[in-house]
RNA sequence: GGCGUUGUGGCCGAGCGGCUAGGCACCGGUCUGCAAAACCGUUUACCCCGGUUCGAAUCCGGGCGAUGCCUCCA
């Protein structure tokens, strides 16, 4: 299924803050990397949002019938904290924090960032490269650098020339829009910046110490990778030198992917990236999550309820939901009243999925489900935007009540392209997990349910209520809900 | 201070020159022994001050607030 053909999607690059009509560089198939975590703790809510507009980006790419190779790698290397410390990376700070080997500190985060992931119903990138495994290569990009007069070494560490780079006619600054000159005046002064030759020249690679665990042996001595090149050296190995996405969240465009434009053109003498994407911020009660302001909650612990925050439990289902029903580029602010509102919501939309079964086919259609079907891939080709497609599939939730209510009808056809659809988008391209298919434990609860709603009829039937009610009451306390419809009553837990 | 983004009804959020998304809550109705649920219908809006325009939430200027980045936080 190649719908892309006659598909016109447009999404917005920062590189020049349009919307730009998308044509890959080979027909059919999409190169795209995006900058995943640093796996030095827990990953936390807002980095669950930036990989779930990916996933979604990911997944309409592949519902359109292109050929993703979709790259998201793990930074387990080199990462240095904010405090002037160039000694001690993330992971060796982390490491004596919790009194952990470093490789036992990435390999924690690794897997608690994979299965936070998988809770959520992320789809595996086609590859997912770690920093360490690539040193190779990042040692072969910082000698070319170095070579081409890009790099200079210094105390055993190796940092690119922002100046000479500006010099050889490019310009540090084009994603972020920022001027070198500026830059240079509004430093702030950090211990450890003597070798550099200027203050915005950044690492290639960074000296280490023999205390240092995490170390490599380079053509300038042990060290190990700066963060910036560990992606350039990925991306090139496995999109090549020019690709058409990258993504990353807003706070990456500067200094990181600025380095990897550098990079890349100082290395291959042309631009890496035809699409620059970037997602915007959560936050949570109108201000910034952090550790330090103690405004901050880990996605297990919104899922498990168990955080001061949030009255309840939520699903991650819906926190995919919620997340979605904000356009990816839009600062999204969660609370406890936004989340029970998007359970609702998410709920409506999963009965009325439930419902098209139970849809009774007219010979005639008095619905345009053609039409509503354009405006759901309209919605997504402007820029994937789902709230849009959210507001289209509520639509066809209201035809599908209506239709259940005799009030308008719809012909085999149309019904059967209303839940292709439906389903299409809700499951596969948002990316909601389908419940309704992995209950297998309910069964036997179904039959004791249904045995006792039949007691609870006949009750209903001798005016017996003292008895229904209890019946009703008694459900309910153990979870169990029922709803007296038209056709009976049905339950749900 | 510099480079950006942003301010929409009780809440979350689209839209971004005229046709005023959507969800939740509220209210009205249908259904019901009662209730809940479900469904249908519906009210409330564009931070402030100027300007452009026949017409602005939408463009421009100023102010105020929020927020991201400015040595490595998605």
């Amino acid at each position: 299924m190649q719908i892309y053909k006659n598909n016109s999607l447009h999404l917005y690059n920062t590189t020049s803050g349009k919307k730009e009509l998308f044509s890959p560089i080979s027909d059919g198939n999409v190169g795209m990397y995006v900058c995943g975590p640093t796996v030095y703790s827990n990953v936390h809510l807002g980095n669950v949002r930036t990989f779930m507009s990916f996933d979604v980006i990911y997944r309409y790419l592949l519902h359109l019938g292109y050929n993703v190779r979709y790259v998201r790698n793990i930074t387990d290397a080199g990462h240095l904290t904010d405090d002037g410390d160039v000694e001690n990376d993330r992971f060796v700070k982390q490491s004596k924090l919790e009194k952990l080997e470093p490789m036992e500190i990435v390999q924690k985060y690794t897997v608690d960032f994979h299965k936070v992931l998988q809770e959520f119903n992320f789809l595996e990138p086609t590859i997912e490269p770690t920093a360490t495994g690539h040193i190779i290569e990042q040692i072969e990009l910082t000698q070319k650098m170095i070579a081409d007069g890009f790099a200079y070494e210094s105390n055993g560490s190796v940092y690119f020339n922002v100046l000479e780079y500006n010099k050889k006619g490019m310009n540090y600054g084009e994603l972020s829009n920022r001027n070198v000159e500026e830059l240079f005046a509004n430093t702030r002064d950090l211990d450890g910046q003597s070798e550099k030759k200027n203050p915005q020249d950044f690492a290639l690679w960074k000296n280490a110490s023999p205390a240092h665990i995490m170390r490599w042996n380079s053509p300038w001595g042990a060290g190990f990778p700066g963060w910036h090149l560990e992606c350039t050296a990925m991306s090139t190995k496995y999109l090549g030198e020019n690709f058409d996405i990258h993504g990353g969240g807003m706070d990456l465009k500067f200094p990181h992917h600025e380095c990897e434009i550098a990079q890349a053109k100082a290395s291959f003498g042309h631009s890496p990236v035809n699409y620059w994407m970037h997602t915007n911020m959560l936050t949570m009660n109108g201000l910034r999550m952090s550790k330090s302001t103690g405004n901050y909650v880990l996605p297990m612990e919104l899922i498990g309820g168990n955080n001061p925050f949030f009255e309840k439990s939520f699903s991650a289902n819906v926190i995919r939901f919620c997340f979605l029903q904000a356009h990816y580029r839009s600062v999204l602010d969660i609370s406890n009243d936004a989340m029970v509102a998007a359970e609702k919501g998410f709920n409506r939309l999963m009965e009325g999925i439930a419902l098209l079964d139970k849809l009774v086919a007219s010979s005639t259609s008095t619905l345009s489900i053609q039409n509503w079907k354009e405006q759901c891939y309209k919605a997504m080709n402007d820029d994937f935007n789902t709230p849009i497609l959210i507001a289209n599939l509520f639509e066809g939730v209201k035809y599908i009540n209506l239709v259940n209510d005799k009030k308008e009808t719809l012909t085999v056809d149309d019904i059967a392209i209303l839940k292709e659809t439906l389903n299409a988008f809700v499951f596969d391209v948002l990316g909601i997990k389908n419940v309704k298919s992995s209950s297998n434990n309910t069964d036997k609860l179904t039959g004791v349910v249904e045995m006792l709603i039949t007691m609870r009829d006949e009750a209903r039937a001798n005016k017996n209520w003292a008895l229904s009610d209890e019946i009703r009451d008694k459900l309910a306390a153990t979870g169990v809900i029922l709803k007296d419809g038209k056709d009976g009553t049905s339950f749900s837990i």
